[in-house]
DNA sequence: AAAAAATCTGAAACCAGTTTCATATAAGTT
DNA sequence: AACTTATATGAAACTGGTTTCAGATTTTTT
């Protein structure tokens, strides 16, 4: 292992004349810095990372949370903050939290034990207090993901008009019996969660008025999306359009529907949410709102990197548009 | 920041005592211990990981090479190593090398510069010898990969047997003439790959001859998928049957052959390979090649933590059996 | 020409741990 | 009782860097 002293040795000049030049410090003359890096050169020196981060220079890893990694929505966004972090020379570290609070606790903890040097959180599992008291061990920034009342930075999707969009489109076909699949209904602090606001809006600038039957809560997978269909087949008075949580309900509707021979969209209209690729598989292909996933990451990352560095303004809330995409299935 | 000094203060005893209570070393009496253990608690003192890895202790990151964390299938290869990293108290750095080799080589440098502590291969894209040189400064181990005459160790799938079984299983449902997709036909050594090899065997015990037409290079994508579909409905010597590499490859085939009146399996029969969620999702669902991924995952994560401890052996290269999962597309 | 400011460099302290070395006591052997 | 051996602890050295402090030299200002 060639240290800093070999360096030094070789060039005939102190550690600290090395430290200066590697660390490009003003005040030492071109030839020796010349020195230094011929030095350096020959014995192809590397500083070692633990001695730097040790004296309290390094920051060079980002910490990822996300519920789980298979979801594409996740791997996507971790895409884009892997590739934003490399090119600001940070690692990306991550962590699935298995929508466990134990897990995302002892992730939180790496913050604490300096194991990271930022973390960006996609999803919260525990409360807004025990999240909040991490943020004295570093930096903490939301990604598609918020805390009413918090001060950690969020990087967001405008949820609300995403849902309005939809639920507008819906109407604006001609349907008034429009179903509604979601998450969760409720946010952490008991208000409506934003997208559900959007659709209320949309319902309520048409007149129409909310079935409690045709909203669908708790809804995740593909196969969650089949049994949606499967119970709207069951009810009497059957809504004619669903607007989904994400894509997955949405294909888990949509392969139902095929196996039932309900038609889409002529029986049962469909929207999706996120436009993933498998938006564009499905037959038809899948009406859908897209989110700037790519660009959260990169304003997420970049907003963390902002917060890493010293003196520097914590970066404000941001709140990326969303967009219809309009297919086939509406 | 609570340091080890402090602790040595608060217990009256000195930083060694300290020292050797994290450590479990041997020869501390049990009222020491106690009194180390009390102070720790009270301060609420952490050891400083960067502190400990400098001395050349600790060992606590695992890197990840993929080529797309959106691919996929190696999503489903890096949950299964998260998981399992994280039941060994490992993290896990991510890196994409989107099949670029300098992105390659700069995450293979964090090796050298003892960022991380071992790494996991999931694809190459360097060559052997340079990836050879970097097993000097830490632990390397293929996963999904291998190079011929390495002395690195492997978890792979029995890739021969999948193209075997598979091909097999068409030429039992009466095919004769089947098409054949592949990433690439030639391993680095210019041997054929694996794959290739069960497929010709297969060929070759039903006294078939292979049809130079059918075979497709270079395919990855859905929409790989589709042009090969295109490409086969203008032959005037069509295939019946067609296997490809990937899931992905198939489900380009069969939405094109939907769109195109093509029906499978009557007109077509597709095989996958993988068996991502993806295959039960489409129409017919799709009949493919399953790979133990969650296995791979756990093995290769296994191996490398047994690699990172010193004095240990180096672990085998391991053959997992992949399986035929019969669906309705052959 | 004298004073002040800017440029350049090295020795030593420091970061927060682990390990070696030395030493002391207790326990076991002949 | 004398001699090993095992147990237990602390001081100091060590890991590989960065930073402070002090001093030397050069350049600029008065």
């Amino acid at each position: 292992m060639v240290t800093i002293s070999d360096v030094a040795k070789r060039s005939g000049l102190s550690k600290s004349t090395v430290s200066r030049v590697i660390n490009n410090h003003p005040y030492i003359s071109k030839e020796k810095r010349e020195l230094v890096q011929k030095a350096m050169e020959e014995l192809g020196y590397y500083p070692n990372p633990a001695a730097r981060r040790l004296r309290g220079q390094l920051k060079s890893t980002i910490g990822v949370i996300v519920p789980r990694i298979v979801n594409p929505f996740f791997s996507y966004l971790v895409n884009s903050i892997e590739q934003t972090a490399f090119e600001h020379n940070f690692q990306v570290l991550i962590f699935q939290s298995n929508e466990n609070k134990e897990k995302e606790l002892s992730f939180l903890n790496l913050l604490k034990t300096r194991q990271i040097d930022g973390i960006i959180l996609t999803a919260i599992e525990n409360d807004a207090d025990t999240i909040h008291s991490y943020t004295q061990y570093g930096p903490i920034l939301f990604c598609n993901e918020y805390l009413n009342h918090s001060t950690i930075p969020s990087i967001r999707v405008d949820q609300s008009k995403g849902a309005y969009l939809g639920t507008k489109h819906l109407i604006e076909q001609g349907h008034s019996k429009i179903a509604y699949c979601t998450g969760g209904l409720f946010a952490e602090d008991g208000k409506d969660k934003d997208r559900n606001q959007g659709y209320q809006k949309a319902l309520n600038e048409a007149g129409l008025s909310l079935n409690p039957n045709w909203i669908f809560v708790d809804q995740h997978s593909i196969q969650d999306g089949k049994s949606v269909l499967q119970q709207i087949l069951k009810m009497d008075d059957r809504p004619t359009a669903i607007f989904t949580g994400s894509d997955e309900v949405a294909a888990g509707v949509m392969i139902e529907a095929n196996d039932q021979n309900v038609k889409v969209p002529e029986n049962l209209a469909v929207i999706g949410f996120d436009d993933q690729p498998l938006a564009e598989m499905l037959h038809p292909k899948l009406t859908t709102i897209k989110q700037p996933i790519s660009l959260m990451g990169e304003k997420a990352v970049e907003g963390l990197v902002t917060m890493m560095q010293e003196n520097s303004t914590i970066p404000e809330n941001i709140e990326l548009p969303v967009e219809l995409i309009e297919r086939k299935s509406t």
